[in-house]
DNA sequence: CCGTTAACCTGAGAGC
DNA sequence: TGCTCTCAGGTTAACG
């Protein structure tokens, strides 16, 4: 599922419910995650509180009272959802990836706060949480990460300088998270039909220009989709709860076969493989 | 060190 | 309907 916007927004969404709220226990359903989740979990951060609620390229981080962070990534198909004790509604504004029915035997952990929770769901398992001992080991866990792309480390200088000593296709780096840390599948075609780069470029190519281009396009198309709930794909209806856009404003990605949306481009959107993975690009523009 | 491939999983949708 | 096949927003261990 999800790109730094998507994560963005469930962080902020998650932020608000609990910032400062003190973590009553965890339920482990399913420990079977990309990783196993650690057997202590529920015993180390009982009764604390959750003093800091962050995102880290597509990571939400957990600040505890006990300087314990709690790390959570929701691979592709995870989502959290926030549970009312009362009415037991299952509501899905923190969620991006729905099915219609949400299967509850996907419900692997369950975090009590009060008179609320939080559940992590997640069909396919490629996601997992980390529980990590202070800031020091933190930093060294995200140390390979690549700059966030609203950091101002995302500069020309710093662009410039990666993408002439890689060879390698422009598309392939982009999602690169040791070279920016954030963009996946779907917003890196979509930078790169905004910026009207082909995919396949070679990187030692790019222009001094289509550098320019790609480091506003990046910021621009994400802070779009944040400010619009992300992307949603498997969207559904019958339960309370926001769901993201950005989906409508697709202008490459899943457009196979559509008319290019650049402006008095004439071109039409191919869908190409590049390592294995669906990339969008115009036949025209992206030259 | 580098880059590429395979593997980890379930479910939706297409085609027959 | 139901079967089989392909594909899906990510990461990383293993390999050459």
């Amino acid at each position: 599922m999800p790109e730094l916007p998507e994560v963005e927004v469930v962080k902020q969404s998650l932020k608000k419910y609990i910032l400062n709220k003190k973590l009553l226990r965890i339920i482990v359903k399913n420990k079977k995650l990309r990783f196993p989740v650690p057997q202590n979990i529920s015993q180390r951060l009982s009764y604390l509180r959750a003093v800091k609620v962050k995102r880290v390229s597509k990571y939400i981080v957990i600040k505890f009272a006990n300087h314990f962070f709690l790390i959570i990534h929701l691979g592709m198909t995870g989502t959290l959802h926030l549970i009312r004790k009362k009415n037991k509604l299952m509501n899905s504004n923190l969620s991006f990836y729905q099915s219609k029915t949400l299967p509850k035997k996907h419900n692997h952990i369950f975090f009590y706060f009060g008179n609320f929770s939080i559940v992590f769901n997640d069909p396919r398992r490629f996601g997992f949480i980390k529980l990590i001992n202070g800031e020091k080991n933190l930093y060294k866990y995200f140390r390979k990460l690549g700059p966030d792309p609203f950091k101002k480390e995302f500069n020309f200088k710093y662009v410039k300088n990666y993408l002439f000593k890689k060879v390698k296709n422009i598309k392939n780096i982009l999602i690169d998270q040791k070279f920016l840390s954030g963009i996946g599948n779907i917003y890196a075609s979509e930078i790169l039909n905004y910026s009207k780069i082909n995919p396949l470029k070679p990187s030692g190519k790019i222009t001094n220009d289509e550098i320019i281009q790609i480091i506003f396009f990046t910021k621009k198309v994400l802070k779009r989709s944040i400010k619009i709930g992300g992307t949603t794909i498997n969207n559904f209806h019958s339960i309370k709860g926001k769901t993201g856009s950005y989906q409508k404003e697709f202008r490459a990605y899943d457009r196979e076969k559509k008319r290019c949306k650049n402006k008095f481009c004439p071109g039409t959107i191919l869908k190409i493989n590049i390592s294995n993975r669906s990339t969008y690009m115009c036949n025209i523009c992206q030259k």
